[in-house]
DNA sequence: AAGCTTTGTGCAAAGCCTTGCGGAAGTATT
DNA sequence: AATACTTCCGCAAGGCTTTGCACAAAGCTT
C-alpha cells in the first residue's frame, strides 16, 4: 500500500516519527501514541499509523530515548583479559542475561593495568552506561577510583576480584571451601606434602585460597611448610619459575594446588621436563576448569568454575540495583564449584 | 573553588551544559563554544567555563551529540561464539583498533543460530550503531536478511566466514594457500594418504581449504581419493564421527588434516583411542592454532592465524567506510597465516 | 559626532521522543 | 436550545548539544 513511499523514505537513513506524522498528516503525538496504543487515539488513525510504521520499518530513536530517560539501556563491562576462557564465558553469560532484560553491553578490556582499568571506567562513565559489571585488574591496589562511580550512583558489581565489598555488590565462588576442599582430596589420595602455588597477595581470590589451603592442611593434621607455599603473577614464566623453586627444594611436594588451570599447565610442562610423573611422583589440580583440562596429557583434575553462571549472576546484580528505586545494601553472591577429579590427581587412573 | 557549587551539583545524576550555564550566569552556547576554544568567546569567560567544567567533571552527554549528528560512536560486533579463543582474540582486536578512533563495541552472539543472528542484527540497526562487524552463523545459507543493513548504508564488514564479497567489506586468511601448504608439507613429511576432515558446505572458508587440498596434492602427483575428504559440522562428536570413518576405511589414511583445532583434537583423541600413534602411525595438523596446540601431546602443528590483526583489520575496513565521504567499493583484505610445524605432522620429533 | 568594523554573546532551530494540558468537534442530557 | 460530557488530537516543553545568524557594545575612522 504505501510501496511508493517506502522506497522514498528509505532513503533517508532512519525513519523517524516525524516522518511517520508528516506521511500522514498528524502530529508527532498522535503517531507516538497510536504506536503505543493509547487509547486516545481513535481506532482508524491508531490502525493506519501501525501499517505504515511496520511498512518503513520505523524504529524508536534509542538516543532519544536515552536522553529523555537518562538512561542508555547499556551495560559496560570491563575484563583484564578478553582472551582467556574464563573471562571470555563470563562475558557470554553476562550478554545473555544482559539481553533478556533488553540491555546490551559494551566491552572494555584493563589488559590487568591500573591506569587501563581508570581510563575504560572513565570511558564508561561518560558513555552514560547504566551500570558496570566488572573484574578488578591485577595490578590494581587502590580502589579510589571508584568513588566516582559510586558517587554517580551507577550501579555496580565486581565479579571474581573484588574489593569495597561493602559499598558494592560482588560474585564470587566459595574460594576458601574449594581450596579446602583440593587439599583434601591430595590427602585422600595420599600425598603428604602439598603444595601450593598462590596469586599476587593483593587479590581476594589469592587470600581466599591460601586460607583454604591452610585450613585443609589443620584438617588432615598437615603442618603448614612455608617452603610450600609460593607465589607467581599468574604468567606463564613465572609459574613456571615458581615450580621449579618448589622442585628444588631438599624436601620437594609430592602434590601441587596451582592457583588457576595456567598456573597448573606450565607446572604441569616443567614437572614433565623434569621428568618427573604425574600423579605417581606428583600430584596436581588446577583451578577454574578450562577446556585444556581436558585435553592435556595427563587430563587435569581442577575445580569447576561456573562461569557462564557467574556472568548471568552478575548481571542479575547489576538488574537488582536498578530495579530497586531506594538505594539498597549491595548483596553479595557466592557460587559453589565442584572439584573435578582427573588423572592428574589420583594414584589410582580414573576412566 | 566552586567546592560549594561542587557539593550540590554533584547530586544531580550528571552535570550538563546548562548546569555550567546557569552556575555562570551565560548561556549554553556560549558554554558550549568555550569548552571547545571557539574564538568568538573572551578570554576570560573561557578561562571561567573552562574552570568550572574541570571542577565539576562536566563530560558532554554522548546521546545528545549522538542525536545532532546522527551517529553512536559505537560498533556493533556479532560472533557465532563468545567462548572460542578464535573469536575472543578477534573481539579483542577490534577492540583495540575501535577505541583508538573513539569507538566503542556492542557486542552479541548468534550461537551459530541464523534466527538469532538475523535478532542480533536488527537489534543492532535499532540500537543506531556506526557499523557491524561480524561473522557469519555457521547455520546461515540466505543472505537476504543483509539488504536491511546494506539499504541502511550501515558500514558492514565479515570477516573469516564471508558472504557476498562484491557488496561488502570482507577479511579473511588466505585459506587456500594454507591449505595447500599443509598438504605438501604432509607429502614433504612422508605421508601419502592424506585425509581432510572439512567443515560445513556452505561456508568459503570450507570450500577454499577443501580447494587448497586438493591443489596440494595434484602439485605432489597424488590423487585426490574421495574416500579421504568427509565432512563434519565442527561440534567435537562429528568430528570424532568423522575420523572413525576415516580410520575405518579398508585403506586408511597415514595424515589427517582437520579444519579447524577443535576438529584436530577431537581427531587426535579418537586416534589415540584406536591406540595409533602420532605422528609415527597418523600425521595430523590443525588450523587456527589456539593455545590448547602447544599443551597437547603431542604438540599439535597447525596453521597460525593472525586473529587478533584479523579484528584489527575488520575494525579498520569499518573505519574506512566510514571516512569515505561517498560509497566505496567495498575492500577484501587477505591476511597471511604461517604453518607451526610441531610434533604431530614430523616424523622426526621437534623440539 | 556619525558611521563602520570588531568583539563577544545570545536566540533559536534541529535532531527524536514522551506527556501534561488545552481545545475542537461531536454526542447526549435536561 | 443550551449545557455537559466524550472522543480525539495538537501544542509545547523538556532532555542535551551544536551552530548559523542576529544583535549589542565598544572601538575606530573620517
Amino acid at each position: 500500500m504505501f510501496d511508493f513511499l517506502k522506497n522514498f523514505y528509505m532513503s533517508k537513513r532512519h525513519v523517524s516519527l516525524k516522518t511517520l506524522a508528516q506521511t500522514l498528516n498528524v502530529s508527532m503525538s498522535t503517531v507516538s501514541r497510536a504506536l503505543r496504543n493509547h487509547p486516545d487515539i481513535g481506532p482508524e488513525v491508531t490502525r493506519k499509523v501501525q501499517e505504515l510504521a511496520r511498512e518503513l520499518q520505523y524504529t524508536p530513536n534509542p538516543l532519544a530515548i536515552g536522553l529523555l530517560k537518562d538512561r542508555s539501556s547499556t551495560i559496560g563491562v570491563i575484563v583484564p583479559d578478553l582472551v582467556t576462557y574464563f573471562f571470555s564465558s563470563i562475558i557470554s553469560g553476562i550478554e545473555s542475561m544482559a539481553n533478556e532484560h533488553g540491555y546490551h553491553i559494551v566491552i572494555r578490556c584493563s589488559y590487568e593495568s591500573y591506569e587501563k582499568e581508570k581510563e575504560c571506567l572513565q570511558d564508561l562513565l561518560r558513555l552514560r552506561v547504566d551500570g558496570i559489571v566488572m573484574c578488578l585488574a591485577q595490578e590494581t591496589q587502590d580502589y579510589a577510583h571508584f568513588d566516582t562511580v559510586l558517587k554517580s550512583e551507577t550501579p555496580l558489581v565486581f565479579f571474581d576480584r573484588v574489593c569495597r565489598p561493602d559499598e558494592v555488590a560482588t560474585v564470587v565462588v566459595d574460594n576458601q571451601e574449594a581450596a579446602r576442599r583440593i587439599t583434601r582430596h591430595f590427602f585422600e589420595s595420599g600425598y603428604r606434602r602439598i603444595a601450593h602455588i598462590a596469586g599476587p597477595a593483593q587479590l581476594n581470590i589469592t587470600r581466599e585460597r591460601i586460607e583454604g589451603y591452610k585450613q585443609g592442611l589443620a584438617e588432615c593434621n598437615l603442618p603448614f611448610d612455608t617452603d610450600l607455599l609460593v607465589h607467581c603473577d599468574l604468567s606463564i614464566a613465572s609459574a613456571t619459575a615458581a615450580t621449579q623453586r618448589l622442585l628444588a627444594l631438599s624436601s620437594p611436594p609430592d602434590a601441587i594446588f596451582g592457583v588457576n588451570d595456567t598456573t597448573a599447565f606450565a607446572a604441569m610442562k616443567e614437572i614433565k621436563r623434569q621428568h618427573l610423573r604425574i600423579p605417581q611422583d606428583i600430584g596436581l589440580v588446577g583451578f577454574t576448569d578450562e577446556f585444556h583440562a581436558t585435553v592435556v596429557e595427563p587430563t587435569l583434575t581442577s575445580v569447576m568454575h561456573p562461569t557462564y553462571e557467574m556472568g548471568r549472576e552478575a548481571a542479575l546484580l547489576f538488574l537488582a540495583q536498578v530495579d530497586a528505586k531506594v538505594a539498597i545494601t549491595p548483596s553479595q553472591s557466592v557460587l559453589t564449584t565442584q572439584l573435578v577429579v582427573r588423572e592428574s590427581s589420583s594414584m589410582i587412573p580414573v576412566e
